[in-house]
DNA sequence: CTGAAAGCGCTTACAG
DNA sequence: CTGAAAGCGCTTACAG
């Protein structure tokens, strides 16, 4: 039953060759006789042979896993971010071999690359006062982040060009007839949150509008509709920085009497599964999150096997997804 | 910059000792005399070791990681239940120091447990025809499931009382004075699916009610919103098999003129985010999934540990918890 | 209680 | 193109 499995050595055995040309037959060297390799390819066929990942590991020095960092509170599971990235970024890993590993523990980060068990790290949900982006950087490990970091340090990441998003939602509005506008924002102690409220705002002044009303949310449904309450009562054009938000400011919005889309226009970000459960649809700015994942893991691995590289970074635009709400 | 770490070796050299006395030091052996034991310590912070994990696996024949499996299609990675369950796993798996690894490929779970790269699995959301839980106990390779299985194969799984967990929900609408009642079912390829609509049935007919009308979900927002479409217009108590397929009824009901809960009361399942963002908040039916994917980790550990005992399961009890829809 | 030694299962220069 | 051999960094009987 619990028989041990096979080994190089074995399958060696049955082929009549030696271990390291079963060795160079799975690992697909090129230079490998056909015949021979024939021969290896049907002992290992016949013996059911699967190589030892512990053992390549240890001679390689790779641990062929890269881990998806979640903050320390669990809350963020339940974002629908997280599951965009997560099938975003499966697909690209597993033609590589590599695998995914979920980690929300910050502390464990730096100890489980030092002990080679994951090759490099994508942080998702970082706040400008975490240490950990800097901390990686400065020992030189591999690591991604999934927006631009709060402070100014040599790191690769991906981001959406968060501004210029914010800036078609205002257009729109505009466009649509709204003038007195107000928004409601994500976390200010993140830089999607800053970036969004910046673009908002430059959007605004740019189409010569007066002052918005701005109030602050954090990204969570809960949030929103607090947020909300605390909206004027004349606004006919409202972003709010995140559609999971939206999802909670428009069930308020009704509460106060106030219809979407004739009485006030709302425009959310993010193009996640909550817009479509909005009544009425959310219009929204939509951020590809799956291709932002899967370059996040092409950057990963580029920076694995070469540290040393400069860090990079890369900027999606964002575009409009025009439903119901405005 | 790209420095060698540090090995067992050097510690021991650093401390004056045997390898073998730093290896148990490291592991926690209790025999090791108090002095070496500090003196093995101070040169383990010294010379900053970490143990290389690939060498440990090598001997001991265990990854430290466990697998968490999607089904192939990547929209499960939406559905709440997921995050529900990494937030359960997390904080059991985090002291084991064992890994969490996440992968959606069937085709390669069978590969990584025989590479020794995952110790056992964890599967979520299998299809009564999913041959991969009957792959993996033939094999007798550790594997839990997350409910009852389609087939009767000897496996361990967790569940809740799904039957149990309907008859509350039919309870309640019949407290509340619904008489005419019907239920959106889950997808009946699922066992989750066919044991809640078993429970509505037998609990239906318990209360001598008339045959209740049966429409067919499938676990997702739009399918509750097709099959809202498909109910009679007179029914007055609504069982939908899951709190997303809910978020999507609530607004078709809305449009066909239907007041919820004063023309229809409706019951969810579930007790997931879409619960509250349901607009009246739902009433549903709890299901302790947090605790039940714990479980999951500790029985899984436990398979790994004894793979020889028997299978075993553990079924919660499902709660309602009431709000505003019912 | 401690150490010398074998061994886990691979990969990879190095010869030939 | 192939093989003998060293080595990756640990753990664990086995002596003492």
């Amino acid at each position: 039953m619990d028989r041990r499995p096979v080994t190089l050595e074995e399958v060696a055995r049955v082929a009549g060759v030696s271990r390291a040309t079963v060795s160079r037959v799975v690992n697909g060297v090129a230079t490998v006789d056909r015949e021979l390799r024939q021969v290896v390819e049907k002992a290992i066929s016949t013996t059911g042979y699967v190589p030892n990942r512990a053992a390549r590991s240890l001679v390689t020095r790779r641990a062929g896993a890269i881990g998806l960092v979640l903050p320390d509170e669990d809350r963020t599971v339940h974002d629908p971010y997280f599951g965009r990235v997560v099938s975003g970024v499966l697909p690209v890993i597993r033609p590589l071999g590599v695998q995914l590993v979920l980690t929300a523990s910050h502390e464990q980060v730096v100890d489980d690359i030092r002990q080679g068990r994951l090759d490099g790290v994508i942080l998702i949900h970082t706040h400008d006062a975490d240490p950990l982006p800097r901390l990686l950087t400065r020992a030189n490990l591999p690591v991604v982040l999934a927006a631009r970091p709060g402070k100014p340090v040599p790191i690769t990441y991906v981001d959406v060009d968060q501004a210029a998003g914010a800036a078609l939602a205002v257009d729109h509005l505009v466009a649509r007839g709204a003038r007195r506008l107000a928004t409601v924002t994500g976390p200010l102690e993140r830089t999607p949150g800053q970036d969004r409220l910046r673009g908002f705002r430059e959007a605004v002044a740019r189409h010569g509008l007066p002052e918005p009303a701005v109030v602050h949310g954090d990204f969570t449904r809960e949030g929103g509709a607090a947020a909300a309450r605390g909206l004027p009562a004349d606004v006919d054009g409202l972003f709010v920085a995140s559609d999971l938000m939206a999802s909670g400011v428009l069930p308020v919005l009704r509460q106060r009497g106030l219809r979407v889309p004739q009485d006030v226009r709302v425009v959310g970000f993010d193009d996640s599964p909550p817009a479509l459960e909005c009544d009425p649809p959310l219009t929204t700015v939509r951020q590809p999150v799956e291709d932002m994942a899967a370059e996040m893991v092409r950057l990963l691995v580029e920076r694995v096997e070469r540290p040393d590289r400069p860090t990079s970074s890369v900027v999606f635009d964002p575009t409009l997804v025009v439903r119901e709400s405005a």
